[in-house]
DNA sequence: CCCGATGATGCTCATATGAGCACGGCAGCC
DNA sequence: GGCTGCCGTGCTCATATGAGCATCATCGGG
């Protein structure tokens, strides 16, 4: 009667069958013979109807993740491994899922990692949190960049290492050192002490690294510890940088932004982190997009945790 | 290692088979090597996983519709159908949806009916307007109730009989009088009239009506039209009407609100309506939720085509 | 008017899935 | 300590589904 149905009425019939095969679910089967049509067509319009959108399978969960963005970001970036999780509705709290969502990773990681650097930071603080008793057996958990005299509040740096390695049924070993120094004679003359030395040592050879990053503006962790002014950011912001990674401020490029800063701070340094067989790098949020570009790009990691969010700006043409 | 782990760790699973399965869509078999479960269990969370809730199927189109919801008012209400459309996220243009729906069913009604009783107003123009060419042959659309003379508007009472008559293939009757007149005296001579008691008589051996709702409120057609003041209306809901019929206030529980006024109303009579082996309700939007539930309850219809906000509300225990 | 290209349809067959069942471990109870 | 009933597990088998292929109608170009 009517020709060209193919658009209009198929897609009618399409919704229809999905109707049918997911609302009531009845088998194709069935569905061919209530509609007048044979199993095969209702199978392809049901294909096409998944195809075109019309169903659309959610799943939803805190802890679910992002699969498809995974993939791609694999490939784009030859990472070994990404974990997406969905953005929450709530906007925000995106940090707690992603963080959630790294302690899984860490904790089902083969092999177990013997060493493993970290980092601090909020994001971390909340990793540990989220991290299992038992997740490993006798692992030790080094810190990779210094700032340990300077937690004023509970959950900092040390905490967050003692909990991982508490939780992992292992020890911790701090790195007793400020972040940055004032002067390079300074810094030369801590890295020679004995006690550093042979945390940085550790550091070095660790199996695996897990760290987040830092945004350059004033609400950086470094600023509010006191290393850094408002005004030594605004500079170092002139200076390309778009945030730091265990403590060094990088520029778009995964670059050192200020060599004279980075000759000044104490910490395992980026080629170490470069050439790592593990490096888990952890972010959330969109203000953290910059730098988390930076990071990937540069080859700094070789696994993403982050959301759904940093994910999509990552894999956009830039 | 962990005992109870039924809880947390096996919706986890879940997730992680459901991701894997709609997501990724790998076969459950190669989900339970990938996780190192059996197949079976793979095939099981994946049905926690559906029956939790945490896959979400969706059928986003609009013209979709909630089987449901359908299949339990008919139970409930004994009707011989329900077509229930989705909410629009935009809300308010419900009515197109319904409409649309409304003209698909009376497109798809079997047999096709010879004589179609129909009444009038806005959701009934949408609907004429909806029906594809040639979705009867032959039909004759004859009007249940008054009210032609006053049609100001195009798109009018006339115009949409003519419409739904023309695409059938047919002819539409009109029915030559006011919808309410002023005297009973009045009322019983126009009906006495050839030309209006030949409609009326064509009008209650119909083999299907399609109707809608008013409600009794100063927007109502009525009240537009000049038949009723809003004063009238004011004292129709002091007398419990909840909205109109074919013209007919009625009450919650399906009954004439005021029959006095009732006397006056030229139509088919709501008895008639009831007697009806298919009488089509389409009703939509939130301020007749009222008059929905009278008609339904009552049994003034066998067909109810709405949205899905007004089946909430009618399967709420009240 | 005929021919080949294109795309839709319905088939065969291999595979994926779900229902029902038997087994084994575990907790509670005697 | 042994018994019993229950739950979780993995099996068998019937059924549902999807891939690939032959066929057929339609359409545009010689």
């Amino acid at each position: 009667m009517v020709r060209v149905m193919s658009d209009e009425s198929d897609e009618l019939l399409s919704v229809r069958v999905a109707e049918l095969y997911y609302d009531e679910n009845k088998t194709q089967d069935e569905i061919g013979a209530l509609l007048g049509i044979s199993r095969w067509k209702a199978g392809r319009l049901l294909t096409q109807a998944r195809d075109s959108g019309i169903v659309r399978i959610e799943i939803v969960h805190p802890r679910a993740r992002r699969l498809g963005l995974e993939r791609e970001l694999q490939a784009r970036f030859a990472l070994t491994d990404a974990v997406i999780v969905p953005d929450p509705e709530s906007e925000a709290d995106s940090t707690t899922r992603v963080a959630q969502a790294a302690a899984d990773y860490l904790a089902g990681l083969r092999p177990v990692p013997r060493v493993l650097g970290v980092s601090w930071g909020r994001t971390l603080n909340e990793v540990a949190d989220a991290l299992p008793d038992g997740w490993a057996t006798g692992v030790t958990v080094v810190q990779i960049n210094g700032g340990v005299s300077l937690n004023r509040r509970p959950g900092g740096a040390a905490t967050m290492a003692a909990t991982i390695a508490q939780r992992g049924g292992g020890q911790a070993v701090l790195l007793p050192s400020p972040a940055i120094l004032e002067r390079i004679e300074t810094k030369r003359a801590i890295e020679a002490d004995r006690t550093v030395a042979d945390v940085l040592a550790q550091a070095a050879a660790a199996s695996a690294y897990l760290y987040s990053a830092g945004v350059a503006d004033a609400s950086s962790v470094l600023v509010e510890s006191g290393y850094l002014t408002p005004d030594d950011v605004t500079e170092l912001v002139r200076k390309g940088a778009v945030g730091d990674v265990v403590g060094r401020y990088i520029d778009a490029d995964g670059n050192i932004a200020d060599p004279g800063l980075d000759e000044r701070t104490v910490g395992l340094g980026l080629s170490e982190l470069r050439s790592a067989a593990t490096a888990i790098f952890v972010v959330a949020g969109s203000s953290k997009h910059d730098v988390a570009r930076a990071v990937v790009t540069s080859g700094l990691c070789t696994v993403l945790v982050s959301d759904e969010s940093t994910a999509r700006t990552l894999l956009e043409d830039r």
